[in-house]
DNA sequence: CATGAATGAGCCTTCATTCAT
DNA sequence: AATGAATGAAGGCTCATTCAT
């Protein structure tokens, strides 16, 4: 196992400071700023792409002055990460709501019923939540990402393991590939069924591994 | 009323002139410095990302002088452009090639088939080839990329027809749940069986989507 | 003679509001405040330059706010003041007491002692004093400074002139001469027989001006 | 020898990268454009100080643009270095004719003449020359700047050593003392005699140095 | 055609200072 | 009075693109 197997990558050590909040903020007027800015983010990263997000942008768009911006956060990258991890606990929270509710149900009808949280999740706001899965590997953000909260892998292996259906893997290539299967769809507006076409696929993949020989 | 209804993009419209060719090649010397300038983009993508990618640095690792690269080039945007379609027609050749080698075999050992092709393209360079995803929904090139050689949705569509598994939808659907699966294992280093895991989500949507009422 | 009696010379050049302090303290804790501020700058001064100098910096590492900062200061360049008065009043000191000490001794051991204590000075805090030579340049402050207390000036001058050796010019001359030498001898670390050598410059100087015709 | 005998300042290693020119100009155009900047640099300092010495206003008064500016010269310091440089190179050349110019004269009427040259330079431009001193150590250019040419200290350790004057730490403490007395002479406007008046200095040191007991 | 010097809009970030709480 | 959040002018630097040679 020689440590070529995971490339190397010119960025590949994001300074941590970077990327966590500069300071907490200890007013509330403070905390007002915070989520401001993290909101603008949002919405200029939607309207306009990568392309258009710059800190004196989204400072504007936040009604917040430059140097507030700077004050809280210590760079263009850790807005995004805010953003990121703001996401994924969003996600977070809808997904163990969603884990919780299938207890009664059956298999199909319980992986239904995740499909369509995943399904709402990405395209409620789609172009971001494409944005920011590309800028969480950007930064390298995968890990500290995962940390927050109790984790979206960790939720869906817990449930694939109570039933039988399948271990982390299993767990994380049905991430991978809802991701890739809802964002292509949005992209071309293919948007028909979409919520049973995931489940085929989840469904499928599970069904299959299951009797693939020693898997 | 609201304006989520349509996501307003801020490349639309991609002038088609931005990204086209300047000129056709006609001297062998030309388009060897056209493939130069392509390959040290891809070269530097790799190495860097999207942060280190600029022209200048682009026309150095080529061994060409920026003059020159705007020559042949109408923007930085055209680089990345022909590069994209460079790694599609060459994903292309080898689909078809993989689907004229299928015609033997049963489905099963066909999709098996298909799965380590794109695995292979995928892994070859996969920084590389996910960043260019990405860039390529940026630029708006999906529809232009398609209509390159001979199309990679429709190679998938035509094997799908013929052996009665599903449609041009289906095709589509099996590229992006591919990509997703794909990119997120190469992220997360899980490459055991990988060829096998990704057969199990195309077989496993395939089978279900012909059972599905009405679909 | 007291320093509060004198008026501001007329020459009432710039800044000369933005250089002295906004109020008298008039509680105790006030006065520590303004102490506090002023030695947290000379802290910073000495450890990072000029370059890390910004009041933030020097009312944190002084425990106060920023705010309570400029409730005494009325700006960056008064606190630097302050440091070059407080830096100009103790050396003031050391020399007048030195001064007195010379009374018994003949020429060579008063020079020599007095070469002492103006290394001794300078070598406390080099880079501190290095940086305050400068600033009191920058600000004009020469006057300024020389108003305060009895005057470096003038107690070297009224030493010379006990004793026959020169003038004011000279006494002037010999500051500065003495300030370049134990600069450069610190910052090259050459510190060996620097309280010799020093005398050595100042002796010899004095020497040939009064045996210089028409000098 | 521990490396205390140095204090460590945090600046203390100025990353050699932002001082050293960052390419070589081919053409004559770029020459031009390097020499345009090192002399506005130059007036700017003489005009506005170094409150005002920023990349900005050094382009713009060189004529050039920023970005010109910025491919020859990675950074802000790297300017600084290289008028340092050449005020540096100018002394040394300044004071080696001078040296050259002595061989027939008697030690005062030499050491008046070199007096002569180091006034003359230090005057010529005072509070450019002053603020140069000043940066060079700031900038830890100390070694750096006594590598180019023929080194002032050496020249002068040279004189010293063929008239059995002295030795290289008397050159250097000369030199030091010598800027001290010039800067502070012309900060209060005290040129009456000042060739003398420094001819005295350094002719008094090294007199008495020379029979000083175990010197 | 090739070259590379020049351009300048634009972006990131700092920090002196103010002011509502 | 004290606090520290907010402000925004100012300045360092990059990089896509043009154009004289």
């Amino acid at each position: 196992m020689s440590d070529l197997s995971a490339p190397k990558l010119a960025s590949a050590m994001p300074a941590q400071a970077t990327v966590s909040p500069r300071k907490r903020p200890r007013q509330a007027r403070a905390a007002a700023t915070v989520a401001a800015v993290v909101e603008a983010a949002a919405r200029i990263l939607e309207a306009e792409g990568l392309g258009g997000f710059n800190t004196n942008a989204v400072a504007a768009k936040a009604g917040v002055s430059i140097g507030s911006l700077y004050q809280y956060f210590p760079g263009k990258d850790a807005i995004l990460a805010a953003l990121i991890r703001r996401e994924a606990e969003a996600f977070d929270a809808a997904l163990i709501q969603a884990v919780e509710a299938t207890t009664e149900l059956g298999t199909s009808s319980a992986v239904a019923l995740l499909a369509r949280v995943a399904v709402a999740h990405q395209a409620s706001r789609p172009r971001l939540a494409r944005l920011l899965d590309l800028e969480e590997q950007r930064l390298g953000l995968g890990e500290e990402v995962e940390a927050t909260g109790a984790r979206i892998g960790d939720v869906l292996t817990r449930f694939l393991a109570e039933r039988r259906l399948g271990d982390s893997g299993a767990a994380l290539d049905i991430l991978h590939l809802s991701r890739g299967l809802i964002d292509g769809a949005l992209e071309r507006g293919a948007l028909e069924n979409l919520n049973g076409r995931l489940a085929w696929a989840i469904l499928g993949y599970l069904a299959l591994s299951r009797e693939a020989p020693g898997a």
